[in-house]
DNA sequence: ATTACTATACCAACTAGACGGTTTAGTAAT
DNA sequence: ATTACTAAACCGTCTAGTTGGTATAGTAAT
């Protein structure tokens, strides 16, 4: 489970989070609705709209979780990386593939902004803009960067929406040929 | 635009499909409603559900109508590809790529799916075992055939949700980077 | 130690509007 | 007569958001 930044101690405010994420990836973003989420979380809905004040900022703390998620998983890979020459390059794919991953599902708060408010996704633009920067920077290769950036996104999509039966297993043989193929080409 | 099968003639259904896919894309999946359909159609609420039965069977025409443009844009880079010894694997790849691309916007069926009923999604994990066992047997490394594959996909995703902002203009050139990357490890 | 007050974290009941879908009655072309 | 609709009323349910209230814990003056 996820929601344990504080070690032990996980405020309801993220077991909110949790909960809308599952419903999510298990209903559908159109049913993540207040009375489904207090069902979920045993939290009435007024106590759910005390925590996030309407659906657009619930949503938007969804996607915001979503990022710090990324880019904590992110420096956990680049001291795994440490002297790696594509150090860089392969803690931003990791991290992409695999935030979230002790969770239920994957990028929830994407599909249900996308579904609820496309607007929410805006700030998300600067977001995806910068760790194309990144990759360009840290890549010989700002193509094929490209490629493995996207190839991530669409494994996690396909992952979210249960559209390929084993994807799950084949995870950890996914990232080995990414770290394959930058090693090859980088 | 699309819905020209016919050439000349697009029925009424295409065009009620066409402006549910610019819907989704433009306001989320969530605010597809045959109200707001009506609105953007000109045709009655009776109209649509003249149509389609439910808002499930909308959606599952959705669902359809993308897997058959698809099917229909891979026949044509198969004779486009004639020759190629990676024939069927490039038409694939090129075919996700661009379909609908003659359109307002991707992958809209999936998304509004996704949202409204998971379950719709459930013929679709066929069609993708499908596709996968195919570029498996065309591909002589049928890992860089996913990695392809959900490459093409993350692209559409990130485009259908204007997550990045330059992606259409480097959508030959990510194709032909694509292709590039058959030829040489292929 | 008591009283008064504040902040946090809720809950239960309600409201107004939106939604999917039905029904009825009718039009117009083929 | 069939196909392809329009127009408009209507229904039950769901939904976001509001209101007003409660419980608990802590602060701080008296």
């Amino acid at each position: 489970m996820c929601a344990k930044k504080c070690a032990g101690r996980p405020s309801n405010r993220d077991v909110i989070l949790d909960a809308a994420e599952q419903l999510v990836a298990s209903e559908g973003a159109a049913r993540l609705t207040f009375d489904a989420l207090g069902q979920a979380t045993g939290i009435s809905k007024g106590g759910l709209l005390y925590h996030f004040a309407s659906k657009d900022k619930l949503l938007e703390a969804m996607l915001e979780r979503m990022v710090a998620r990324n880019n904590d998983l992110k420096e956990t890979f680049m001291s795994e990386f440490e002297g790696d020459p594509n150090q860089e390059f392969k803690s931003i794919l990791l991290a992409s593939l695999n935030s979230d991953a002790e969770c239920a599902q994957l990028s929830s708060g994407l599909l249900a902004a996308a579904a609820n408010n496309p607007d929410l996704l805006a700030p998300m633009t600067a977001h995806v803009q910068q760790t194309f920067q990144s990759l360009e920077q840290f890549s010989r290769d700002p193509m094929l960067a490209k490629v493995l950036f996207f190839a991530v996104h669409g494994a996690r999509l396909f992952e979210q929406l249960q559209l390929c039966e084993h994807c799950q297993g084949d995870r950890k043989a996914f990232a080995d040929k990414l770290l394959a193929m930058i090693d090859a080409k980088n």
